[in-house]
DNA sequence: AATAGTTTTAATCACTTGTTTAATTCATTT
DNA sequence: AAATGAATTAAACAAGTGATTAAAACTATT
């Protein structure tokens, strides 16, 4: 059997959550395939063996951590979607002001769920935000209704398209931006930061230009 | 000694091109440290061992198929940037059709690119557009000319951003935004060479915005 | 302290993977 | 046709990999 879950203490985390923290690190540095299950152990400093111990094998431990991503990612989006007591425009404004503090606390985030969409296909897109395809979201009516009021005439998909693009895409590549544009650490930061303000501004602008 | 290039023929790719050809594909599938050289030589038809006798090495045999990729994309937009005889505007339309067709034509450079950026960083990165930081592109020259009006205040990070996530982005996410969006591979393409249009409209809406 | 159950370790297994080898086939030249 | 060198193959090697094992160390209960 196995330990009791400890999950309220504070002070050191388990062998097992300090596994899986490596993992997490590991994984999200180098991609699942480019992983051994050696790095993740010497970047828990445990034993080899606890490894399939707690968690039975290196694609079981990848899973947990995939899984928790994506609820991570979902949780707090679906919170702002469904806020009947907020607008369209200010939906827009937290999403991305949630985004990007999101990703610039985890900026290794974008590449690991990358590399999931381009291998895990099928079951794990089902699982990624199954339920933000549902008609009932609150977000989603409140389009309607603008939509309706004859305001726009872009497809929803584009638009889509055009808020994670330009909130998400700097982050996934950042190491290019940072070299080719002269951009520290820092500086890159301070980019990301104006956009919370920006991106919600230039979503209205092109909103408007249709 | 190696067979003479052959490079006119138009007739059968010799076997060392048709192993090239099934690393191309592998290798964009499912990255460099997932691919196995039994799958390229495979998919090549071809026997194991010529993939060591052609190219030395999988690290080598893939670093070929890098240069090529990148040789390829800096070509062509460095033809349209240093173009004296095209205006601002023109360039920005003539970028982002370029690039969307490129993509519409393979899908897979993205992931391709976005490997090579997270895994090779210094090595490569230096390479990776290596003449288009230099200060004498017509594309610069002409912004500076285009600020110095005062018809600009946004940075010019955020602006190649906007581009490139605008442009790029989809290409991305294409697998999660055909399932969550339920966008078929045929309505892709079309919502892809519909933004060429729009991309630009959309930037020129982003400036004028600030 | 003895016992029982859990956690940790070192060693090893079975299999995969990149690469090499030595032999064979093929093509070209003499 | 013989000979030479290139192209191709089947087989195997050595190192690396995920996983397992059996023993040891640790922890708590009696």
């Amino acid at each position: 059997m196995m330990q009791e879950e400890n999950k309220t203490e504070r002070s050191i985390p388990s062998t097992e959550e300090q596994i899986k923290a490596a993992a997490r690190r590991v994984f999200t540095r180098k991609g699942y395939a480019a992983t051994r299950t050696r790095d993740i152990a010497e970047e828990s400093g445990h034993n080899l063996a606890l490894l399939n111990y707690y968690f039975r094998s290196k694609e079981k431990l990848f899973n947990i951590i995939m899984m928790e991503h994506l609820h991570l990612f979902i949780k707090d989006v679906l919170g702002i979607v469904n806020d009947e007591s907020t607008t369209l425009p200010q939906k827009l404004e937290l999403l991305v002001a949630h985004y990007i503090d999101m990703l610039l606390a985890n900026p290794g985030v974008p590449v690991f769920m990358l590399h999931i969409i381009n291998t895990n296909p099928d079951e794990l897109l089902n699982n990624v935000a199954s339920a933000l395809d549902t008609e009932q979201l609150v977000l989603v009516k409140q389009w309607r209704q603008f939509a309706a009021a004859g305001n726009v005439t872009l497809k929803p998909a584009h638009i889509i398209m055009n808020l994670l693009g330009l909130t998400i895409f700097p982050f996934i590549a950042s190491p290019m931006i940072k070299r080719k544009l002269h951009v520290s650490d820092q500086e890159f930061i301070a980019l990301m930061t104006e956009r919370k303000q920006l991106v919600p501004v230039w979503m209205k602008a092109i909103l408007a230009s249709s």
